[in-house]
RNA sequence: GGCCCAUUCGUCUAGUGGUUAGGACACUAGAUUUUCAAUCUAGCAGCGGGAGUUCGAUUCUCCCAUGGGCUACCA
């Protein structure tokens, strides 16, 4: 049989990274055996609906690759559908209509849980005879459609993941399947819509758990073939609750703006609750496809990782050709202002020459904004505990800067040059070459981290860096003066 | 309260009735180097607790603890 599977994300706000794991566990499955992956809308609460919320999961998961099927499904297109489908319940006496006020629901539950009873409906009108049905419906009262749980007996529930789960009758409730607003609610929808849909794989999270059997029975009752069903781990926050803002990203349109790459969250997000063997950690999209295996899932909920997702991503980002690293990085330094929009040829060639040296030292594309900006502004402000090893005298640094200064200038900026002309100043002086290389370094990049220095010097241009060496030297010595620092 | 799910290094995980319990991230050290990073090497670190089954349990069973979910006319 086909294997359709499908995610159904309902439209209240972005895709969370959580979902996007969902979906990408569906595809997988799907296109692994070959079969189909549709996307369906549950837009069946109207008061939680959010307007572009749809655009924003589509453009996520195509983001991430995830191509669906078909155009997608709306439920709020379908009402008919789970109408039809209750009205069959109904005129076989499988469900019901309830009366009962939210007022009373409300007083029903807390009556019940002071006596210490499953909380719950006490289903009222369960039992009604026709006449008082007929006088609610002549008074034209408002009413739910609910469903004739079993009373007793008990309903065994197969997970892929977990295996057999068994519940007693006698503890689930007369679940709501037509809500007042004639609107389905999400137990009806779900069982009607991968019955229509011929979905064969139910997979959505491990919160559902708790309603599999009355979905089944829901099955059931209208006649439907029951499909297996995966529920996934959860994605939890370091906190151990579910993954959210103040862990960090927590939507993918977050992670998509800090600059990860797709390849990255994807291979990272597969092994979050999944496992190939104890060996491989880099898989592309299609070898996901090729080894995932549901049954390989595991079962308990897992640590989002940022560390371990930094380091996939810096695995990513240094694969990527120049050309695409140009592409995907040039935003960036648009955003950040260093380069006009769009780029001149000058400021390309610019960008070109920095993202090697860069590459290996950024985890994300936002982090250009950061890393780069000696490259397009000289550094404001100096702190002179960097120009020196510890312990080191200032003055020291600042003789070496001044009487490098002359040499520089007769040198080439190329690497080679630069390399050779340092070289014969450390040994002419017999000056260490920290001791040489830190004082420009933090003179013409600000900071005592930066790329390779002669590849820096070379980047910065001449006319630049001998400025910047000049400026430090100026900064520095006013800096002694105010602060009387002499060490 | 009721029902349900889960539990191997800090994190993600592999694994088996007898293993030096394996890998990855993180961390530490070393190598390299002009710093940082990258890379390479090494190291640190784990079977929640208690019974039972067994010659032997991390592995099987039960109980407990802990964490999580559901208990809406939300999904």
């Amino acid at each position: 049989m086909l294997v359709r599977t499908r995610f159904a994300p309902s439209p209240t706000g972005h895709l969370h990274i959580g979902g996007l794991r969902s979906a990408l566990f569906s595809y997988l499955w799907a296109k692994k055996n070959n079969g189909k992956f549709f996307l369906r809308i549950e837009d069946t609460d109207r008061s939680r609906y959010v307007e572009g919320a749809v655009d924003s999961i589509k453009k996520a998961l195509l983001w991430a690759g995830l191509k669906w099927d078909d155009e997608p499904i709306f439920q709020s297109d379908r009402l008919d559908l789970y109408s039809k489908a209750a009205e069959k319940l109904l005129n076989e006496g499988k469900a019901y209509r309830c009366f009962c006020s939210e007022a009373r629901l409300d007083r029903v539950r807390k009556l019940r849980e002071q006596n210490k009873l499953p909380s719950g409906y006490d289903r009222k009108c369960r039992n009604l005879t026709q006449e008082e049905i007929d006088e609610h419906l002549a008074h034209g009262d408002p009413y739910v459609i609910r469903l004739k749980v079993p009373l007793e007996g008990e309903t065994i529930c197969h997970d892929l993941i977990r295996g057999e789960i068994r519940f007693d009758n006698n503890t689930l409730e007369d679940i709501v399947l037509i809500k007042s607003d004639s609107f389905p609610t999400y137990h009806m929808a779900h069982v009607v819509d991968d019955h229509d849909m011929q979905i064969t794989h139910v997979t959505r999270g491990e919160e559902w758990i708790s309603s599999m059997p009355v979905h089944i029975l829901l099955f059931q009752a209208l006649g439907y073939e029951i499909p297996a069903f995966v529920h996934f781990p959860v994605v939890l926050g370091k906190d151990g609750k579910k993954l959210s803002k103040r862990d960090g990203a927590a939507s993918v349109i977050d992670f998509i703006e800090m600059g990860y790459l797709p390849e990255a969250v994807v291979n990272y997000l597969a092994l979050l609750g999944w496992s190939y063997d104890d060996q491989k950690q880099i898989f592309s999209m299609d070898e996901l496809i090729q080894f995932f295996d549901i049954s390989k899932i595991s079962k308990a909920s897992a640590v989002f990782s940022y560390e371990k997702l930094d380091w996939y991503n810096g695995y990513y980002l240094r694969q990527l050709p120049l050309d695409d690293l140009y592409q995907k990085a040039l935003p960036y330094f648009i955003k950040a202002g260093y380069v006009s929009n769009p780029p001149s040829t000058l400021e390309k060639e610019y960008i070109l020459k920095i993202l090697p040296e860069i590459r290996e030292r950024i985890f994300r594309l936002k982090d250009i904004e950061s890393y780069c900006k000696f490259f397009f502004h000289q550094p404001e402000i100096y702190n002179p505990d960097d120009f020196t090893d510890k312990g080191r005298d200032l003055n020291r640094a600042i003789e070496i800067l001044k009487s490098i200064l002359p040499i520089l200038k007769e040198t080439d900026f190329n690497i080679q040059s630069l390399e050779d002309s340092l070289k014969i100043y450390i040994d002419k002086t017999g000056i260490k070459v920290k001791d040489c290389f830190m004082p420009i370094r933090v003179a013409v990049c600000g900071s005592k981290y930066s790329p390779g220095l002669f590849e820096t010097l070379s980047i910065l241009g001449k006319e630049e860096s001998l400025k910047r060496i000049e400026n430090a030297i100026k900064y520095l010595g006013s800096s002694q003066l105010n602060t009387g620092t002499t060490v």
